[in-house]
DNA sequence: ACTAAGTTGCACAGGGCTGTGCAACTTAGC
DNA sequence: GCTAAGTTGCACAGCCCTGTGCAACTTAGT
């Protein structure tokens, strides 16, 4: 019995219109958290009853959004690390850069709502990674020592999310956007400008995009310590 | 004839509670700029229909908070100007530190809706006054000069945006807020924090709280260029 | 080609918001 | 203390949105 007992196999368009929506509501939600579903039906060139045939509610298309998008940057996140904290910090941001859609879409959505407790936990892990290399480049004298570690990481989230703003409204190059997110949110964190600029050419993991994709030979934590004393100390 | 035609003058705690309802929509609407009047209303102690006595429509009420912060900011702006575009970008923040409450509430209300234009008028001032520092600073080599000046002015526009932000959240002293936001934007601009931080000591405008409203002879444009060379040029 | 999966358009109920009218009430000004 | 200014609560219409039911239609799978 190949068939058991399913009449027959779900329809392939289906799917494919689920994902357009799914990708509507990222293009929506972005603009307008509070968007009618009406405009993500039509973003996605379907009617506004269709879209119930996916979905049961407006809550559980956002649910939609916010697993998709809280799994992607954690995988982006994954294998980011390195003991220098400005290399750390850079590589996080690039880690972000990587994943732009998917982090203006959730801090969009972060905003307001009752949403905003499952995207905190969404965003926990960048959170505390951000967090973790404040308060690491503040030990080492490399980072602004003079605001609490929180509000420090905090200034860089938002750097870093207005960056991404910026990047995509000038319409960047993936290389010049990656490297602006790296460089302002290390600005951000205390270095001078230079110094940033400096250290992202002068480390190799932070040159060509997200080592992820490439040869497996080079995957794995990284973990260098180039420049110990860092640009000025 | 004392009293023309009119038969008797407005009474004063009507007044009081036009003010009670600005201040509660400045409240609410930093918070959400969607609340209903219902909301606003209520952090003011009034009915939603006493409110209509005062304001005719919402709009009309997001009008008078737009004019009155449009107002205060340009105000704090006035005598705001330096030779050395990073003082005067030091001292726009200090101005718009200043004038917070105004700052967010309009910052909040530009996010969306037809006020955005009515918004972008009430803070060109300020925008050109953080472009010409931009391009300044960048033209003397202080500034980043690897991004357009325009998105170095937008994106220091953004980290002032979140140093309030975090200062209100934190509840930040008011000297310890100024120096925050002026030395964040000077970061983003691209000194390094020991630069921004040597700065702001070092220049004597940028102590004090605003110089306004002490004694009128310290008053009028400032304009002078300590430390041609920047701290580390 | 047959059939069920999927879509559409419409209609509807329910909820929240705005803006208005009106009667009754409280309060400031003379 | 008289009186109008101002407030309150209620009721109402209108708008936009969500979520659902249903009949008719189009399309993918076999």
């Amino acid at each position: 019995m190949p068939t058991t007992l399913t009449p027959r196999a779900p329809r392939k368009d289906a799917l494919e219109n689920r994902e357009a929506i799914v990708a509507a509501a990222a293009i929506v939600f972005r603009r307008d958290p509070e968007a009618s579903l009406d405009a993500v039906a039509a973003e996605a060139g379907l009617s506004r009853r269709a879209l119930y045939g996916h979905f049961a509610s407006r809550d559980d298309l956002m649910a939609e959004l916010l697993v998709r998008g809280g799994t992607r940057i954690s995988a982006a996140l994954l294998d980011v690390h390195d003991d220098d904290p400005r290399v750390h910090l850079a590589l996080v941001g690039a880690a972000m850069w990587s994943e732009v859609q998917q982090v203006r879409v959730l801090a969009q959505l972060a905003i307001h709502g009752p949403l905003e407790k499952t995207i905190a936990d969404a965003l926990v892990p960048v959170r505390a990674s951000v967090r973790e290399a404040a308060r690491n480049g503040v030990a080492r004298g490399w980072f602004r020592p003079d605001i609490p570690v929180e509000s420090l990481a905090r200034l860089i989230e938002d750097a870093a999310i207005a960056v991404l703003d910026e990047a995509v409204r000038t319409d960047l190059s993936d290389d010049a956007g990656r490297r602006l997110v790296m460089s302002v949110g290390l600005s951000v964190a205390g270095l001078s400008w230079q110094d940033a600029l400096a250290l992202i050419d002068a480390t190799p993991e932070l040159a060509g995009p997200t080592s992820r994709t490439a040869d497996p030979a080079s995957a794995g934590p990284t973990s260098r310590t180039a420049d110990p004393e860092g640009p000025r100390a």
